[in-house]
DNA sequence: AAGTATACCAACCGCGAGCGC
DNA sequence: GGCGCTCGCGGTTGGTATACT
């Protein structure tokens, strides 16, 4: 396999590693409101911070940006990640531009912790088998319940025209079929006021 | 109370794409 | 066109917290 760019690695040089202290936090916050998010190399010099610039990208993306939400993944978002997984498969990035204040970091660490175990319990025991525990029943309980609000179709959404639409197709039954390139198309493209109604309500 | 297992999540790594020179 | 640099993405790792025995 071949290596990646010098560029692209953090060197030696650039020691710091693990986690971040509030001083490094300061320090590369007020160097951004400065120069801007953007030349994270340079910005790792400015901030006098012994990080690399990808490091340095990282932190203010997944912590320090503005208007980041975190933890409390609501059972709205938990649906519509859900949904979105399904549509667009491990895109993280993608998901998290359809969830304001969530990171892609935030939502792939969810899905691999919370809810690739669900799926695979509930795939489990569609295939028939025996559930084992409290635990996993507790799960598979809270699985039926995101599908049966899914099937309801009702409570999260807003009645206006444009909420409805990208309503019922994100959580209509139906729509468990073969998603067609028009129907994500026109969701992507989506504006970003039927999240702020669904987060909202 | 102590040891061990498991869950969670911040951070790191490697890679590819885009851009300017 | 080739090269180097930067950025962003997705996969993975490792430290810490919590649950369990």
């Amino acid at each position: 396999m071949p290596m990646a760019p010098l560029s692209s690695r953090c060197t030696k040089k650039e020691a710091n590693r693990g986690a971040w202290t509030a001083e490094e936090d300061q320090k590369l916050a007020q160097v951004i409101e400065i120069h801007g998010p953007k030349r994270w190399k340079s910005v790792a010099a400015k901030a006098g911070l012994n990080r690399c610039g990808k490091s340095c990208r990282l932190r203010w993306m997944n912590y320090l940006r503005p208007n980041i939400k975190r933890g409390n993944i609501s059972d709205q978002e938990e649906d519509l990640i859900l949904r979105l997984h399904k549509l667009l498969g491990n895109r993280w990035s993608l998901i998290a531009g359809r969830l304001p204040g969530r990171t892609d970091n935030e939502i792939k660490n969810y899905w691999n912790s919370h809810l690739s175990k669900k799926i695979k319990l509930k795939e489990k025991q569609n295939r028939g088998f025996m559930v084992q525990s409290e635990h996993e029943k507790t799960n598979v309980m809270e699985m039926d319940h995101i599908v049966d609000r899914r099937e309801e179709g009702t409570s999260t959404r807003n009645v206006d025209s444009q909420s409805s639409f990208i309503g019922d197709d994100l959580f209509n039954s139906s729509s468990e079929g073969p998603l067609t390139l028009e129907w994500m198309s026109k969701f992507l493209e989506m504006d970003e006021s039927w999240f702020e109604l669904l987060h909202d309500m």
